[in-house]
Order: C-alpha cells, then structure tokens, then sequence
DNA sequence: CTTAATAGTGAACCAGGTTGTCTATCGTGT
DNA sequence: ACACGATAGACAACCTGGTTCACTATTAAG
C-alpha cells in the first residue's frame, strides 16, 4: 500500500468490527427464520419501538427526510415487520407499530448481540472488551441513532 | 429504548467511533482545500495507489462490479483526483493513475488520522488506544479493503 | 373562521449498485 | 497463420433508496 500511517488502520478496525458483527448477526438470524432482514432493518425496528412512532418522527430520528423514512417503513410493511394504524386523535396521523414479527427480529437480535459479544469477550478477554467498550464511549458522541449510512458513505 | 442489551452497543459503538473519525476528517480535509472529498473517495483513492490500476482491477479490490469500478473513477476524475491514460502494451486497457491533487488528498488524508488518533491518544491514553487496536485486529478479518459499504448496509 | 403548520403521499430526479450486451483487442492452440 | 475464447471497457436498462417539490387532508392557533 502506498501510504500506510498508523492512524490509517484505527478507522478500518473500527468499520471491519462494525461489520463483521453485523454480518454475524445476520448469518444467524437467516438460520433464525428471518432471511431477509438486512442491517438497516434491526436499527430502524429498534428506533420505531415498541411504542410506535410515524414517519415524520422516524424520519427525525434516523436523519432522513419523512420521505424516505415512509419508503422505508413500506419496506418493513412489506415484510411484515411494521403495521400502520390510524391514530383516533389525529387522523392525519398513522402509527407505526411493530408486529410480532419485528418484536421477534428484535429480541433475537439481542440475544444473538450478546452471544457475540460474549465471544469477543472469549477472544480478548472480558476486561478488555469492558475497556474497550468505555473508551469507545469516550470517543463517541451519545446520540446512537442517525446513522443514515446508505448515502453518508456515498462517492457522489 | 425498548430492547437494550449489552452487546447491542458494541457494534453501534464501533460504527459510530469510525464515523466520527471519518466525519472529522472530511471536516479537516474540506478546510485544507478538498471541499467535494467524499468518504469513499480516499478508500477508492488508496485503493488505486500509486501505481495505478484498471477499472476490473478496481472492481475486484473493492468488491463491486468493474461497471461500478468505472463509474466511481469517472466520478473521481470530474472531480481531477484520477486521470485515464491509454496503455501502450495493451491497447484495452486504461490505467488509472492519481493526479497531483489525489496524492494530495491522500497525504493529507494520513496527516489528519494521524492526528485524530493523537486525540483519541490524549483522550483514553497511549496504552489503552494500542491496545483497543490490538484487540480489534484480533476480532476482525486482515483484508483491509472490500468495504462495499454502499448498498451493503441498504435496507432492500 | 381564516390561516399557518403538520402528516402523509406521489412524482421527478439523482447516485450508485446490479446484470446483460456489445465492440475491440489480446492470447492461445491447432 | 489464424480462428476462437477470454478480457477490458463502455452503454443501456433496471433496482433501491435517497433527495426536493408539490399537493391534499387535517389540526392548531390568532
């Protein structure tokens, strides 16, 4: 490689980590019954919650427009991971809830997190990942949402 | 947040400690006369190296098709950081070389992240961010490039 | 009660990925 | 020597998911 300084690497660990966590989660969940969920979908299940949002909050939260968040959710309806319900008190409104196909996606994903966590926990030592974990949130800000990778990453 | 368990943060953790570190960057690199640089376009850029490369080359270090290859490096040449040149040996082929400015962009691209690991350097310690290092090439795979990021994380 | 703000939707557009097709050129095997 | 398969690049069509603009329906406020 051409230019190769020590700061180089730190992102690309971080990213690789990132990824082959998600990678593994998603392995996991196809053998789970839930072969087309796609690393988009577990973040935005977890930012509509179990109380339900809409699209113009989901859209806030993940920092896209009302728009794509409403292509999203469609997505997710499509699957049979969301439902849409009118709200009684603002019929501008419509709901968007988990079924109980999300809430499943949902809770497996959480414990296949831990278990992966628990084998990096295997690797490095518990100690480690425990520091590991501190400094990165030393590094980071605190708001977990608005992620928006598609198109954040973009070469355009 | 509804479903919170403790190996749900390490990867958002991880994504959001290499998105800092990138957001930072292109921050500093807007400031020092590279305003349109995309996050994509110093892992395409190193990807090529100074040695230069081809489209289906490209396309295979990074992952993506050699028609993706090709619109990425027109992208990267409007923008002057490639250039195309005929190779004499094989008249099929074009060799995509840096220009001055993607050099530039790439020096100064390590500068910056040897800088911001400085910080973090400051911030959780020498120690403790070599070590953080050291774990994460423990847990994570050696080929460095195939990021694919666009499309990979797409909710589709 | 008029008017401004808000929720959701559709359309047009853009970026960047894919596959399929096509031409030009290289390289090899007979 | 030459035919033929493999390769490089480019073009088109399509898909996804993002954007902005425009529009309707409904709520909230002056």
């Amino acid at each position: 490689m051409s230019i190769d300084p020590p700061g180089f690497e730190l992102p690309l660990r971080l990213f690789l980590g990132f990824r082959v966590l998600i990678d593994d989660l998603h392995a996991e969940l196809a053998r789970q019954g839930h072969p087309h969920s796609r690393p988009m979908h577990g973040f935005v299940l977890q930012a509509i919650g179990v109380e339900g949002t809409t699209a113009v909050d989901l859209g806030r939260t993940l920092g896209v427009s009302k728009q794509a968040a409403g292509k999203t959710i469609d997505t997710l309806e499509r699957l049979g991971y969301v439902e849409r319900a009118r709200d009684a008190r603002d019929t501008r409104r419509k709901i968007v809830r988990l079924t109980p196909a999300g809430v499943d996606l949902l809770t497996r994903s959480a414990r296949i997190f831990d278990d992966l966590r628990a084998r990096w926990a295997e690797v490095i030592g518990p100690e480690r990942l425990r520091e590991l974990e501190a400094d990165l949130r030393r590094v980071t800000p605190a708001d977990v949402f608005r992620l928006d990778v598609p198109g954040w990453f973009g070469a355009s």
